[in-house]
DNA sequence: ATAGACTTCAAACGATTGTTTGAAAATCGG
DNA sequence: CCGATTTTCAAACAATCGTTTGAAGTCTAT
């Protein structure tokens, strides 16, 4: 009678899991709630993924690892082109992040489960990417590093803080603005990388 | 036997239950947890507030009240004696966060709460917040168009919705930059404020 | 001192939480 | 086709959730 569904019972929870936990939270999301969702029994969460804070790592890996692998690429095409400049750094580290929030077969999303993570004191969590993906940021930290050598290593780290934040933020789509009627995602999207660099270079700058 | 405790059953609610949303999130924190730390009884908190979400808005309105007030305070001293710049109006902005994370009498991460409503996409929470104290947003947004003449109206909101991402972000602590050994609670908030201002004005002038 | 209002308390309410179980169903290799 | 493995399922587990109850305690004002 149906066909079998296009998706595995895996990819279906973590598709479910993901949208739930970026509009309800990490804990304010069930496991009831996800598994309903995604059309699948209950007990499949501790079948395939064991629990749910498993479940919610490998949420995260399931993105990150290509997010990070598509940045680094970028980052790394620039510096072998030759002259990089804070914008274009930028640019490798945002665009990557506007593609996975356009692309169709999910994610649209993502970005603001990842905002959830900082927003979760969790260390559990924090650990948990830090250990795993902390080295992008390393990456991209010396790339800024050599194109900001009047700034010192303090001052730096400083600023990339703050980087990161505002980044994170509107990437989160946490702010005021709303899409304009008439403009497609794609476009709302773009324009909020554009902003965004043009503001976090001239503030990395200054 | 035991004196009269310094605070209300009211006020060690309120507390106790400030600390656990910044440190577990509105959802993750239970009323059980909260009525154990500020060492009242369970029902407590429905005799005083109703229920959950009525104590969560009265943790804001308790903070919120006080900071609105002072920041408009602050940003009508500017205005009116003379000349406003950008860093005075960002510092108009920034320092009655900072006094409010200093204060002993609590309130000292209550700007992690902030930000965690934030990440809440809950529209009821956002309405709340929009509908009490959106006006002060809207004077600073006054103020930085009067000091910002030469942007259009969309170019100015961009910058000021990345800015309050910024801010957000950074007065929350989500950042990776700890404070350094030595150096007091003070200086450290202050040196945030401070890197905040300089970073945030060069992304609004750009 | 006593009536009346306000506050606290232990106990319980039904609902929901993450997780486990063992049997049924589906899938796969020979 | 069959035995073995993998996956799904309904049902139940103890624990915890927000909320309500009615009695006990505390306070104030006459």
């Amino acid at each position: 009678m149906h066909g079998t569904p296009p998706f595995s019972t895996r990819q279906r929870i973590l598709g479910a899991a993901e949208e739930l936990f970026a509009e309800r939270g990490f804990a304010g999301a069930s496991l009831r709630q996800v598994t309903a969702a995604a059309n699948v029994n209950l007990a499949a969460v501790n079948y395939h993924f064991g629990s749910k804070d498993n479940l919610i790592e490998e949420v995260f890996r399931r993105r990150l690892d290509e997010l990070s692998r598509r940045r680094l690429e970028r980052l790394a095409a620039i510096e072998a082109a030759g002259t990089p400049t804070l914008e274009a750094v930028l640019h490798a580290f945002i665009t990557p992040a506007l593609e996975l929030s356009l692309d169709r077969r999910g994610g649209s999303v993502f970005m603001r489960v990842l905002a959830r993570a900082f927003a979760e004191h969790n260390s559990n969590l924090r650990t948990f990417l830090s250990d795993n993906y902390g080295y992008v940021l390393k990456d991209f930290a010396a790339a800024f590093a050599r194109l900001l050598p009047q700034l010192d290593k303090q001052e730096l780290y400083w600023r990339l803080d703050i980087a990161v934040g505002a980044l994170t933020y509107a990437m989160a789509d946490f702010g005021m603005i709303q899409r304009r009627t008439g403009e497609s995602e794609r476009e709302h999207r773009e324009q909020t990388a554009r902003h965004l660099i043009h503001f976090t270079a001239a503030g990395l700058r200054a």
